[in-house]
DNA sequence: TTTAGGG
DNA sequence: CCCTAAA
């Protein structure tokens, strides 16, 4: 992979000066992490751009974000308004550096109408011939650029380099007008896209914060009222979690959206590229994964972290949530399947701590995996406890069959049973049969779980 | 803040 | 897995 082949796959690349007035969006954490890979590491003393980093996968729609984002981006951008914004000093615009790779790009033109014809609108205007059907891809840069501040702030000279940065880069494309001329404030080394490590990343947008607020405060205060869309919590909840060394791109993110809602925001929009130099960095940088899968994938690489000993998700806790429903937008955003070392290790604790003792179990035993909360063991407990006596009922029933959809092992399963007979779960059925001989509740214990299951079962069939 | 219970 | 009420 050398530099040429991303200047291939940029000789799509349009560049114009867009116009947002005023939309401001934030950016997403997985999407700055995508852009990690991808983005050259901005000269620290060059990079005057100021903003944030945003890449949008805008795949299927299923990103309401991304839709979002582009909505305004739509709504505010005047394409080729090379000089309508010249001069325009206090204006505050959004960088946008959109990098779409053919892919995605085709898959985005397929499913979204909206999208598509604005990418189709940008590749028309631009006379590169595109390269997208090669093995490779073709990409779209779109990039804008506004006049900072008056360079009260910065300096001059930067202002410069990056031009010519720029105009190297696009020079080198083949297929890109060399007519386009624009300033840019941001300068990409298309050489180094891979070479980026997180760090360097990192700094250079923190840079690129620290620059921004000195623009701020260049801009007037009026205009600081801006459009802008702040990320859920959920989200910010979401991306500190899962990816403890973004958290410093989090905040900086979130303070953002909190304090500057004027200033100029650089997107950087990046899509898959299959680069693969070896199948494990591919796999890791594969910006192919939903958003939804690439949280999911986050967890399982801290998982496989935690569980080197090869431990699978064996167990398939719910086979209509990883089938259906995880493509929708259900509420287990962020679903991890208990593995059987997990599982047993829950069952040592509540052997050991007693049921109802979440936090010291999950202090003692999954004090290392950040993702299984008290409430999570405890949930999970439920679910053995009710997976153990419907498999015991079935046993009776059905025999096997549905075993083997289950694969919880049967000493598991066991032990789960003789810590329910121990203690039966809170308040199952607290009042009412409680007070039967011990030798009832025995009973009660292992015949009362399988109503709530059938009732359980209803319920799911009419949802489904 | 943790647990229990329901969705 | 999420949310909320209660302890």
């Amino acid at each position: 992979m050398d530099g040429e082949e991303y200047l291939q796959k940029c000789s799509n690349m349009k560049c114009q000066r867009v116009h947002v007035d005023e939309s401001y969006v934030p950016a997403f954490q997985d999407e700055v992490t995508e852009v990690e890979h991808l983005l050259a590491e901005p000269r620290n003393d060059h990079v005057s751009l100021d903003g944030s980093l945003d890449s949008h996968t805008t795949l299927n729609g299923k990103d309401d974000l991304g839709l979002e984002v582009l909505d305004g981006f739509l709504d505010d951008v005047e394409i080729d308004d090379l000089e309508g914004t010249d001069g325009f000093s206090g204006a505050c615009e959004d960088y946008l550096l959109d990098f779409e790779f053919a892919g995605k790009f085709e898959e985005v033109l397929g499913s979204d109408p909206f999208e598509s014809s604005l990418l189709q609108n940008s590749s028309s205007e631009s006379n590169s011939s595109g390269l997208s059907g090669s093995s490779i891809v073709g990409g779209v840069l779109k990039s804008t650029e506004v006049p900072i501040a008056q360079s009260e702030c910065k300096n001059d000279s930067l202002e410069e380099t990056l031009t010519y940065e720029s105009h190297g880069t696009f020079r080198n494309n083949p297929g890109q007008p060399s007519k386009v001329s624009c300033r840019y404030n941001i300068s990409l080394d298309m050489q180094h896209l891979q070479g980026l490590d997180n760090d360097q990343v990192a700094s250079g947008l923190l840079t690129c914060k620290k620059e921004k607020g000195l623009v701020e405060k260049c801009q007037p205060a009026a205009l600081r009222e801006k459009r802008f869309r702040k990320p859920t919590q959920r989200y910010i909840e979401e991306f500190s979690d899962s990816r403890p060394k973004e958290k410093v791109l989090t905040a900086d993110t979130k303070d953002k959206h909190s304090s500057d809602l004027s200033c100029n925001v650089l997107h950087i929009k990046i899509k898959a590229l299959k680069k693969s130099p070896s199948e494990k960095s591919s796999n890791e940088n594969s910006d192919l994964m939903l958003p939804e899968l690439q949280v999911s994938k986050g967890r399982l690489e801290k998982e496989e972290l935690e569980y080197d000993d090869g431990s699978i998700p064996s167990e398939s806790d719910d086979g209509c949530a990883t089938t259906k429903r995880s493509r929708r937008k259900d509420r287990r955003k962020h679903q991890k399947m208990w593995t059987l070392p997990e599982v047993m290790k829950l069952v040592e604790g509540i052997s050991e701590y007693g049921v109802g003792r979440w936090t010291d179990i999950k202090r003692f035993l999954f004090s290392s995996s950040s993702y299984r909360t008290p409430i999570d063991l405890r949930d999970k407990w439920r679910n053995l406890l009710r997976a153990s006596s419907a498999q015991k009922h079935k046993r009776e029933a059905e025999e096997n069959d549905e075993l083997a959809l289950r694969p919880l092992p049967f000493n598991v399963v066991h032990r789960v049973r003789e810590l329910a007979k121990i203690h039966p779960y809170p308040r199952q059925r607290g009042s009412k049969k409680s007070r039967v001989s011990q030798a009832g509740s025995f009973v009660i214990a292992k015949d009362s779980p399988p109503v709530s299951l059938s009732k359980r079962n209803v319920r799911r069939n009419n949802c489904t």
